[in-house]
RNA sequence: CGGGGCGUAGCGCAGCCUGGUUAGCGCACUUGACUGGGGGUCAAGGGGUCGGAGGUUCGAAUCCUCUCGCCCCGACCA
């Protein structure tokens, strides 16, 4: 490609919507424009990476014996209305209402779609296992779209689906796509990690998480520095060494401090000089909907001073889908008072993370304004249900060998696989005849890879201060040619170099722009390609040319090639 | 949806509080000259419904009301 004749329109400032370091590159570097929140135009260069991935990930599913099809985008309500996600789903699902009234919506997940294929054309034992995968756009209404391509309402999934004859074989099938998920996150070049995670609302048992590693990333997640134990820290459990043995044997009486205007633990550590692991946080989450004029359910959780309540495990331990954290309202309604709330004369729900129920002689909330105690202890003073229901944290001991300590890591979700079991089939009549003549379920699994925020997470574990620095395996191109200056023999030296090279099955993206040296070097930088080749005519005069990766800062690095080894140089770095 | 912020040229911003000539600056763009290894210099240009609607006023980018859009923090997810 000419730079003179593409399309790459690079930004010298940053749009000030963009606060993202991918969102903000690809912007900058003429990858892709916004169009509406959420929405965005793929320029030439942003539709090359987003193909690149498309075409790894499409290569490790068909070898790993998926079939791809496609489904609409546009869905009659029938399909959704079957399993009750028509309801569910809520604003997060675009609806919309056809010239003759019928409802209908855009494909926020193809779970029911993918099930009625199965319903229809599966009906033995002999037609599975089968995976049947696609890579569509999705849309969903997200509450806050964010980070540009990292979290859009319109965008690029591929979704697996997998369809088994008993638990066993969707095991396997689950086992075989998460091999292909390995695969294709070590073809694009990307430190990741699987973690165990939680099914959520998919309605599923068995799932793990594809993290990409970036500070930036919105999923906190443990990872042990011995053994291979990884998860999202809504579902790990880390090991507290001294959770049961508070060195505090002797029990002190309960006592009323005075705290006025110190709401928060950081004060109440500094005010009492006590350390927050003798506290105890109370952290109020409603559960159920509020009913009239009834408020909701309300549940006191406690956790050490130190830690955070998981909601995960709240609503587990609730016996509920999902918890949200009480309005302050309610939580007055419940007897409580926001800001100096604890266990003393609380007499709804209490529920007590393990580490927390161990202090003994803890502070926490009064329950009256101003006020906190201290000197209270479990059983004497109060109790509650005790659960794990800690956030694992950085430090912690590996709950999966001995010696191993948890080391905390940001990731950003861009795959998920899931076992279903028969969520869907059993709801929609998906069945088969087995061998001995019985009808049964089909057991299911799917499998999900966002690939363009793949293309955004890629720039978040990838960049520097002047740019993006590609993967080489989803680049757009590989090679960003530069010539230097107007002579003659400059741009006929490119010119045979750039035909050589795309010729020899390498991508080369040359700029031919009458534009100073400092420019196209700041352009190239901003684009990332993996090889930065400058032919100029000083060193031209020794047949010489000048290679560079992205991922060497200093300029004064770049390697000296000789012109006519070049084109064999050059591929040989893409092999 | 709760909380915060922003809409003035393609991008980044000033002007608004305290209404008053042709609405300004940097970058980008056009033309010319010089220049030529890290976003160069000079000169001359083009480009604006000041997000939209209504109101107050002799007069509104500026004040008031409504509205639309976008971004950030939270709950959700690939």
């Amino acid at each position: 490609m000419l730079f003179s004749r593409a399309l790459i329109p690079t930004l010298k400032e940053a749009p000030q919507d963009a606060k993202n370091a991918s969102h903000t590159l690809l912007l900058r570097a003429g990858y892709i424009r916004g169009v509406g929140a959420g929405v965005y135009d793929y320029l030439p260069l942003g539709f090359r990476v987003l193909k690149k991935v498309e075409r790894i990930v499409r290569e490790e599913m068909d070898k790993a014996g998926a079939l791809e099809i496609l489904m609409p985008a546009l869905l009659p309500s029938d399909f959704f209305k079957e399993t009750g996600r028509w309801d569910s789903f809520g604003p997060n699902m675009f609806r919309v209402t056809d010239r003759k009234g019928s409802e209908m919506h855009l494909g926020p997940t193809h779970e029911e779609i993918v099930t009625d294929i199965a319903r229809r054309e599966i009906r033995s034992y002999r037609d599975m296992p089968r995976n049947l995968y696609q890579i569509q756009t999705k849309f969903r209404d997200e509450p806050r779209p964010r980070g540009g391509l990292l979290r859009c309402r319109e965008f690029i999934m591929k979704d697996a689906y997998s369809f088994d004859t008993s638990e066993d074989g969707a095991k396997a099938s689950y086992e075989t796509m998460r091999k292909a998920y390995c695969n294709v996150y070590d073809r694009l070049g990307l430190q990741y990690r699987m973690v165990a995670a939680d099914s959520g609302a998919m309605g599923g048992s068995t799932s793990a998480e594809f993290q990409v590693l970036a500070d930036s990333g919105e999923d906190a997640i443990v990872a042990c520095n011995s053994c291979n134990y990884a998860a999202n820290v809504e579902v790990a459990k880390g090991r507290l060494a001294d959770v049961s043995a508070d060195s505090d044997s002797a029990e002190a009486p309960l006592e009323k401090v005075a705290t006025p205007g110190t709401k928060t633990i950081a004060g109440l550590v500094k005010l009492l000089e006590i350390p927050a692991a003798k506290m105890l946080k109370a952290v109020f989450y409603q559960y159920g909907e509020a009913e009239g004029a009834a408020p909701p359910a309300i549940a006191l959780v406690l956790v050490r001073g130190d830690h955070e309540a998981n909601e995960v495990a709240v609503a587990r331990a609730l016996g509920v889908a999902e918890v949200t954290m009480a309005a302050e309202g309610d939580v007055v309604k419940a007897g409580a008072i926001p800001g100096y709330a604890g266990p003393v004369g609380f007499t709804g729900k209490i529920l007590v993370d393990r580490a927390a129920a161990a202090v003994k002689n803890a502070v926490s909330g009064a329950n009256e304004k101003g006020t906190h105690v201290k000197g209270l202890n479990r059983g004497r003073d109060w109790d509650g249900e005790v659960k794990d229901l800690r956030l694992a944290a950085q430090g912690d001991g590996c709950p999966n060998c001995e010696g191993g300590v948890l080391q905390a890591y940001k990731g950003i979700e861009a795959g998920h696989i899931f076992i279903l079991g028969t969520h869907y089939s059993a709801k929609m009549g998906a069945t088969f005849l087995d061998q001995d003549g019985a009808e049964k379920t089909i057991v299911m699994g799917c499998y999900g890879i966002g690939v363009s925020r793949l293309v955004a997470a890629a720039i978040e574990q990838n960049h520097d201060k002047d740019g993006i620095r590609w993967p080489a395996s989803i680049a757009p191109y590989q090679v960003h040619l530069v010539t230097l200056g107007k002579e003659p023999e400059v741009n006929e030296a490119a010119k045979k170099l750039y035909d050589d090279l795309w010729a020899a099955g390498v991508e080369v993206l040359w700029d031919d722009r009458d534009e100073r040296p400092g420019v196209k070097f700041k352009d190239a930088d901003l684009l990332g390609l993996p090889l930065r080749v400058t032919v100029g005519a000083k060193g031209l005069a020794t047949g010489q040319i000048e290679v560079k990766a992205r991922t060497e800062s200093d300029p004064k690095k770049a390697e000296l090639v000789a012109l006519a080894d070049a084109v064999a140089s050059l591929k040989a770095r893409f092999s």
